[in-house]
DNA sequence: GGCTCAATTGTGGTCATCCGCAGTGTGGAA
DNA sequence: TTCCACACTGCGGATGACCACAATTGAGCC
């Protein structure tokens, strides 16, 4: 698991250097990188924090930079820089997910604050996505049976009935009921549903809405 | 139940005339508005479509328009027209929720496309909370004793224990939780768990995320 | 061939839920 | 004052859920 940091890319080692200097002031961790190409061999996905991406660089640009990672599923807040930003290009990028759009110059407090932001945002979604993956790693201990009893148990089904639909006894679906229960550590059918019920899609698995 | 229409607020009657016109030949219902005060005093919350929002107006400018569109709970999807607008106003404008932000001068079949988009976008939002307010309507038919035992049934407590809580007998929450149920449309509490589960936010009531 | 694990089933009993029947008390509306 | 919604209660029975004890079958593994 990695600290969670501010990284900035940028081709300018002065602004490098600045931004790295107003973060450490601000008590903001953060590293360096001094070319997109580089960021994006660095990366994994399991890191933490933000990204502060200068769109001017030399060879890959910032928005370039940007829908790579969008692809490679990244979920860290993206803050771009700009020296001179036109509106389409700003619209575009938050459009696409981009957490900020500052134009230099800029104030060193507006950034700062827009990066706590964004560190506290993926602290949040970061907390928020812990908890789902374990419930998905508990359903992964479930065998095949036990996951088919579960999903007529939370379709509100009687034991009963689960028996007759499966062609086994109601013995059996007891059986496979309470090793459910005990496997996603719950005591009740009610209990479970509340667990899995923000992660239960069954539509379009799309993450935009534009 | 109003039809969905594209709301134009423009005070240059000359632009109004011809994004009607274009709606008109796209197929797209519209209205319009030759100031956000107009608009704003004929505003509907139950209204269905969205809103093409000239920034620069005589009176009140679109931005602030969109502002007390949002106090007022408005959820249509703003498209902002602008003729200068800077880079600053048009992330504030998305931070702040709005759809999209073109500027002038742009092509027909963009803005066709972005309020299309925008139309489709308010409809599934419009149908997801359908299912949603029925939920809080039907919630609204308990009495407080019964949301008052609903909540410790979802909590996952024997009838035995609401009785000992609420210190009254088992046989009354036996009724109340009987009442819950029919009142809810419900057969058991699983199924009330996973209807009441997507709309329980315990947790701040702000909207946006930036 | 033993070993483990998933899946299966039965018996018998306890506890919880659900429900009809029957009734009390209170406060507000007609 | 009469009527009604709401909250409350008891009894008894039917049904469902849960569990300890006990056991069989088949697949995969050392």
């Amino acid at each position: 698991m990695s600290t969670p940091l501010a990284h900035i890319v940028d081709d300018d080692e002065a602004i490098r250097d600045a931004l790295t200097w107003l973060f450490r002031t601000k008590e903001v961790a953060s590293a360096e990188w001094d070319s997109a190409e580089e960021f994006l061999a660095a990366w994994q996905p399991d890191w933490r924090g933000c990204i502060v991406l200068d769109i001017r660089m030399r060879e890959m640009s910032g928005l370039e930079c940007f829908d790579v990672l969008q692809e490679r599923g990244n979920t860290l807040p993206v803050i771009f820089l700009t020296g001179h930003g036109d509106v389409p290009m700003a619209v575009s990028a938050l459009k696409k997910g981009a957490f900020d759009f500052l134009e230099k110059p800029f104030e060193d407090n507006a950034l700062v604050d827009v990066v706590i932001r964004a560190l506290a945002n993926d602290a949040k979604r970061q907390a928020s996505q812990a908890t789902q993956v374990s419930v998905t790693n508990h359903l992964a201990l479930l065998t095949p049976r036990e996951q088919e009893v579960m999903n007529l148990v939370l379709a509100g089904k009687f034991n009963k009935v689960i028996a007759d639909e499966l062609n086994i006894s109601m013995r059996t679906v007891e059986v496979h009921r309470a090793r459910v229960f005990e496997k996603m550590g719950v005591r009740s059918a009610v209990e479970l549903a509340q667990l899995l019920a923000p992660s239960r899609d069954k539509g379009s698995g799309s993450s935009g809405e534009h």
